[in-house]
DNA sequence: ACTTTTGTTAACCAAATGGTTAAACCGTAT
DNA sequence: ATACGGTTTAACCATTTGGTTAACAAAAGT
């Protein structure tokens, strides 16, 4: 059997205890000393499994990031409809997101600290995120007369930020409206309809 | 004369020279020394001049923030008509960051460590912001048949979602669209217009 | 049984870092 | 010229921090 219940193996609870660390202090803010303890174990141990500070962090998101990006160079360039491309493109994004809701922040950060050292270590060499097949559709499609004239840049720029801001401003929304995590994550999959309405509504015809 | 051309004012150069720190490595990130660095000067004149970090830090954004966020609530809490709400929200939003591009990543850092007393720096103690009298407005809309039917929540995530995140994921943005700085600002520049359209056809009947 | 390998800890170390201090600098009023 | 105020610097200090080491414990091989 793999692992019974409760029983964390010492190196998942460095990782759920670094993540923690990590999402809410940064990278930069977190103490090797914060994550033992939340982790209750010697300091020295964190080193044992993971060689040194940067490490450990890459180990916290990259992997998961690795897996998810490409998904979305698939949805971008996938034969679907440009609605269908909307509705599947936020859809998986939230999906995501909820199961792993510290990714945006991370990226985000990483994107500021050094945007090429990142995006290489998530797509690779070669294989770069390349949205100009669905950016085209949308000229096209404009041009067909099927949407409403607008900018293929915008409407990317509308599609991800509709998409993303809620998570990374999370603590500002729950406070300011006052709302519950459980009430949040339940309008979080709200916005899996919701957001692609809104978008088809704004630009169809 | 106040202070002729080029020639700042030591302290001038101490908080440029943090505002540019601190954005790119982060509050904890940021080492005194390359503040001084930056800055072009010893390490003891930033003690000199703003007690500490933790000082130095809140006035390279606080002051900007203060004066900036009670607009937000003016704009919620006036008379005008929804739609006019959220023209001037999205241009005097983008606006103000514009001429003060850090403010978002700022602001969602603090609120990221610790909502409550970020909250309390920048509104004071009673003065919070409530969004409550714009959600209500588009409840009574949405009943009195002028929009679409639209939860007020999503609708505000949107507006918020829509202005603010390309700031936030600018890097992102730039090396991912190949665009320059430059063109980065004219983009934001058309996103006044752009958002509020953008909004408005998605909600209008 | 005992040897080897793996996991864990306490103590330690060197470097980095925020912050202090005492002296030097410099314009200006006496 | 000189005394004086604010300004600036080099040198220094105390603490924090990432990382190492050597010893110990527990499993796993033999």
């Amino acid at each position: 059997m793999v692992n019974k219940n409760k029983s964390k193996t010492t190196e998942e609870k460095i990782l759920a205890a670094a993540r923690k660390v990590f999402t809410t202090k940064g990278m930069t803010g977190a103490r090797m000393q914060d994550i033992a303890d939340e982790a209750g174990m010697n300091k020295a141990l964190l080193h044992y499994y993971f060689k040194d500070k940067d490490k450990l962090f890459e180990n916290v998101f990259l992997a998961e990031a690795q897996k998810f990006f490409p998904k979305i160079n698939a949805i971008f360039n996938s034969e679907e409809t440009l609605f269908d491309k909307i509705r599947n493109f936020v859809s998986e994004y939230i999906d995501e997101i909820l199961s792993n809701p510290d990714l945006p922040w991370f990226v985000l950060n990483e994107m500021n600290r050094d945007p090429e050292q990142f995006l290489f270590k998530v797509w690779g060499k070669e294989n770069l995120p390349k949205p100009a097949k669905l950016l085209a559709q949308v000229e096209q499609e404009v041009k067909a007369g099927i949407i409403k004239p607008i900018s293929p840049v915008h409407l990317l720029m509308n599609m991800i930020s509709l998409t993303i801001f809620p998570f990374v401003g999370k603590p500002m929304f729950l406070y300011n409206l006052r709302i519950s995590e459980k009430q949040f994550r339940e309008i979080m999959e709200q916005r899996k309809k919701e957001i692609p309405e809104f978008i088809i509504n704004a630009i169809k015809k």
